[in-house]
DNA sequence: ACAGGCTGACGTCAGCCGGC
DNA sequence: GCCGGCTGACGTCAGCCTGT
């Protein structure tokens, strides 16, 4: 009968969606592990900014405290 | 909307914001370093030699392999 | 002969193997989660603060360039 | 030793960087404000209406479950 | 409704590194 | 040395959401 055919079918699907869905968890890894690293170098950029805006604060409110007192 | 799922859209939205506070960052330093450069009153004195001094050794995520972009801020003096 | 009691030991051994290491596991991506919200949250405040000192260096300069007319 | 593997301990190097670069900035935040609070010279205008409005919404990583401490920037008026 | 793409969570294997 | 704790990477299952 055609039992054993149809069976055949539904295990070539079966592989065919694991195949699929096995390189798709590889892609999905990769792309985490890259959106970890956009996050840790996204930290280190605002970081020296955060140092360079609070060291420009600083002399501009060295030089607009110094000129207040003339 | 705000936070997708899918981790392209994540890191885009980071790299958009990411450059746009960049931009906001180097304008803000332009403008302050060009307020500074006209020298107060008609004092005329050199005296930015030293406090204005930017010179901080950057974080370095991996040191390797980490893709890293404009990591190191420029020197607006 | 005492062939199989080796052999039950071994299987308990790994047996016990699989289980550390699945407590493990599980600990390991709870600890993985967390780092990620901690960078997110700290990409969060790193924005904020920048924000902020970007508005202050604004209006720092402001009150220093109207100062410097007199 | 900068990029350890444990988990823990990345989170707590970045916890512990949070918590010095929060003390800078409220520190430095503070400093601004004491500054400008003392009226330059004797003009006693009261000036400082607008200009310093600091409203911003916050980023609002995740609403929910996010565990997210320190988020909002206090009001150094 | 139903198939398909992405991702969260699981268990397993392999590998690194610190402590015994 | 070797052994155990943590983590990187894999494949699988279950679930959500979108497009058809």
């Amino acid at each position: 009968a055609g039992g054993p055919i149809i069976a055949e079918d539904q295990a070539r699907k079966r592989e065919m969606r694991l195949l699929k869905n096995r390189e798709a968890a590889r892609e999905c890894r990769r792309k985490k592990k890259e959106y970890i690293k956009c996050l840790e170098n996204r930290v280190a950029v605002l970081e020296n900014q955060n140092k360079a805006l609070i060291e420009e604060l600083k002399s501009l409110k060295e030089l607009y405290c110094q000129q207040k007192t003339d | 909307m705000a936070n997708p799922r899918k981790f392209s859209e994540k890191i885009a939205l980071h790299t958009q914001k990411q450059a746009e506070e960049t931009a906001a960052f180097e304008q803000i330093m332009r403008e302050v370093s060009d307020a500074t450069s006209k020298v107060p009153k008609q004092h005329l004195l050199i005296n930015q030699s030293l406090g204005s001094y930017r010179g901080g050794s950057l974080p370095n995520v991996n040191h390797i392999g980490s893709n890293s972009v404009d990591l190191k801020v420029g020197n607006y003096g």
